[in-house]
DNA sequence: CGGTTACTTGATAAGACTCAACATTAGTGG
DNA sequence: CCACTAATGTTGAGTCTTATCAAGTAACCG
């Protein structure tokens, strides 16, 4: 783990979503911050929670989970090598979700100060995190439109589709496959299901042959085909290019 | 509609999540813009328009919701005089979903260049607009959580006992009322149920006599019993105090 | 190995949807 | 201001998707 690897994951984050000059990449690449490796299941933020830090995913797989006092679990958010999924620390003190490792895990934490004199330094910079923040908020709006609107296979391919592009994005696909180490259990808290449903759903969609999901790798057989199954329209990952 | 209105309105909302100092809100009183009239169900932005403005809500009731390629359209926020329906294009350029009243509506467009002028001047005023912003993305959450795990009453309860607090925090509400001047299809479109569906469970609060929702308004007879059926923590919508 | 976690299957039930009709209300033009 | 029309709300019957419960199998971990 070099010491540039803080920032080179913050930049090519940055980058996927906008236009960085090379000042300010230097600038990203200056970034320093503690790395920090998490077990599979480790919690690095939870409810109550206001740290000084924001989150940079260096290695693995986390996810962003609301528990309610009734005991119903949401998944809201899945995070691969390069996400930053902390950063509305920047401005809200007190985290309400909790964030942990979905399988062991690096994670960097860069203080809010070093952040924020960063951001300061160069306002190109506080635009692409504060867009960041708002592309966030558009893959929120779009997880409730899937799981309010869609069957549970279309839900499925929609999610799969999203991983999808999300690894393309920042070149963390192997050919046709990537990374997606969850287990049903966890697509079902993602979804609003089940877990036995979402084990009947997986089996259908392996049916189509568009895409299966095994050994914790998603395989995508044919996307066009399970773009159009989910009308999974990309638009709303704010991707450059 | 005086002048101050809009400065006002703005300050009205940032002053439900976060302290404004005299001088802040000053120079946010000092805003101006341009006041539009809207009809029922006339759109201000639609998916694909790049605004140079935000809007801010002075009277009425709007609503912003997703449509998809295969038709399904899904509500993704209601908002109440004051609120500020997108400020997101600050900093993403292309809207992507439609923003409409839903009964007829004055809004104030506020141009993006006298908003990033104030947050020049006034570094506070745009770690509160940020912070605006991030609130609205754990709304998001919650509507998410919401229409993924709940059952149709408890999402009907959640939603009301949402819009009432927010209504409540900036004084819109008539005691135990509120506007919410919505038909039950967009009650449908927003939980992620049917038409028929809502209309039956609406039947169904409003035997508990916990809430009713008729002419356009909202009447909670009894919020705390409402809040603990639909498990309601207001902690998402960071209100002060 | 032994125990836990994850996955799979079957049977049944509940919640929500669909379709179709009708009642009521609100909006519009004469 | 009334009559007409469109939009909204209501009801019933039947269906389908998904949840629930219960059990068993496979994979993984110490």
């Amino acid at each position: 783990m070099n010491d540039r690897a803080i920032g080179e994951a913050l930049l090519s984050h940055l980058s996927i979503i906008g236009q960085v000059s090379n000042e300010d990449a230097d600038a990203i690449l200056g970034l320093g911050g503690e790395v920090r490796s998490l077990k599979r299941h480790e919690d690095i933020l939870k409810p109550g929670d206001a740290p000084k830090w924001s989150v940079v995913v260096l290695r693995g797989f986390l996810q962003r989970y609301g528990s309610r006092r009734d005991g119903l679990r949401q998944i809201q958010s899945f995070y691969i090598p390069t996400d930053a999924p902390s950063l509305e620390t920047l401005h809200i003190e007190k985290v309400q979700s909790t964030l942990c490792a979905v399988v062991p895990s690096d994670v960097c934490l860069v203080l809010h100060t070093d952040l924020h004199e960063l951001m300061e330094r160069r306002p190109n910079i506080r635009s692409l995190i504060w867009r960041e923040s708002l592309v966030q908020s558009a893959i929120f709006r779009e997880w409730l439109t899937r799981n309010s609107r869609l069957t549970a296979d279309a839900r499925m391919a929609h999610l799969f589709c999203e991983i999808f592009v999300r690894s393309c994005a920042v070149g963390l696909n192997d050919g046709e496959s990537c990374e997606m180490p969850v287990t049903q259990e966890m697509l079902a808290d993602a979804l609003g299901l089940t877990g036995v449903h979402v084990n009947r759903t997986l089996q259908s969609l392996r049916e189509t042959n568009m895409v299966e999901h095994k050994n914790g790798r998603l395989f995508i057989h044919d996307f066009k085909r399970l773009a159009a199954y989910a009308d999974f329209d990309p638009g709303y990952l704010h991707l450059r290019r």
